[in-house]
DNA sequence: GCATCAATCGACATCTAGATCCATTTATCC
DNA sequence: GGATAAATGGATCTAGATGTCGATTGATGC
């Protein structure tokens, strides 16, 4: 597993909404039958993701969720941030305590370069990606089934 | 967190015994203290990589565990796929039941991206470089703290 | 053959991410 | 202002990953 599910779940929602004319709010509830993820769930990851102001929330009649700024201004490093998933920072998959680039375990050097790899990948994408291959009309429909 | 507790637990285990001369059996007791992991568990982790046939085991007096192959001959992807970790194959970022390159789901595309980076990097990266980068006397002393 | 050493195995405890439920708050519409 | 719609937040449940324990099996040396 390279992501947790609650990351996998977040991407998941704002690809969807990167989808939808920006400026319509869009009801949890929807949200979470287009997705298949979990109602209640659902709301707890949407709201770290307001506070992290990757979106915007709308309570009250005519309400709901929308991102918060232009599809391609959110790349995917700060959603994988908001809901935790992007430590490995500081962390040393050796066990010890210290281990920077001046001391580095010997597991160090293989390690940051994965590290790199991902960085790199969720810095350079962006949710505009998604909603530019995928129509929503077309490719959005409804999941065959999810497990 | 990019590969679970487990499979960092193989890395370790695996990258120490890769800088030991090959042939001398090393007790899982004493890679437990030096690694820093939990004895018993280690022991199970050892055991699944035994199966995957990446190490051998030897019992009693004089015995212990060590590497079944020269370590260049080690990559990481086989060590990642003995204790699990390494799926993501046929799943799909999105819920859907059906996603391969032929009806793929919005994500497919970056997150396939993202997966051949780490299958590459998984691939290139064997035991040795480990083996080469720490000389068992000096790098590997005691870590500081584990947490 | 017997004692000892070390891996193996199964059962059990604990901890955490994932998931659910329900009460509360806030906004909108009439 | 009251009814309704929708997000918010806390408490709780569950399953799977993590970690522990004790007993067993197999090998070695004497």
């Amino acid at each position: 597993m390279i992501v947790s599910q609650t990351a996998e779940y977040a991407l998941r929602a704002m690809a969807w909404l990167a989808t939808v004319p920006r400026g319509e709010p869009i009801r949890a509830t929807d949200l979470s039958t287009s997705t298949g993820i979990p109602p209640h769930y659902l709301s707890k990851v949407l709201r770290r993701l307001v506070l992290a102001d990757l979106l915007v929330s709308q309570k009250g009649q005519g309400g709901g969720f929308m991102l918060a700024r232009p599809a391609a201004e959110i790349p995917f490093i700060e959603i994988l941030s908001a809901v935790d998933a992007y430590p490995t920072e500081g962390r040393c998959a050796f066990g010890w305590g210290t281990c920077d680039d001046a001391h580095p375990c010997p597991l160090h050097g293989v390690w940051s370069r994965l590290n790199d790899h991902i960085h790199e990948w969720a810095s350079s994408t962006n949710l505009q990606e998604i909603a530019d291959g995928a129509c929503a009309d077309e490719r959005f429909v409804a999941p065959v089934e999810h497990e």
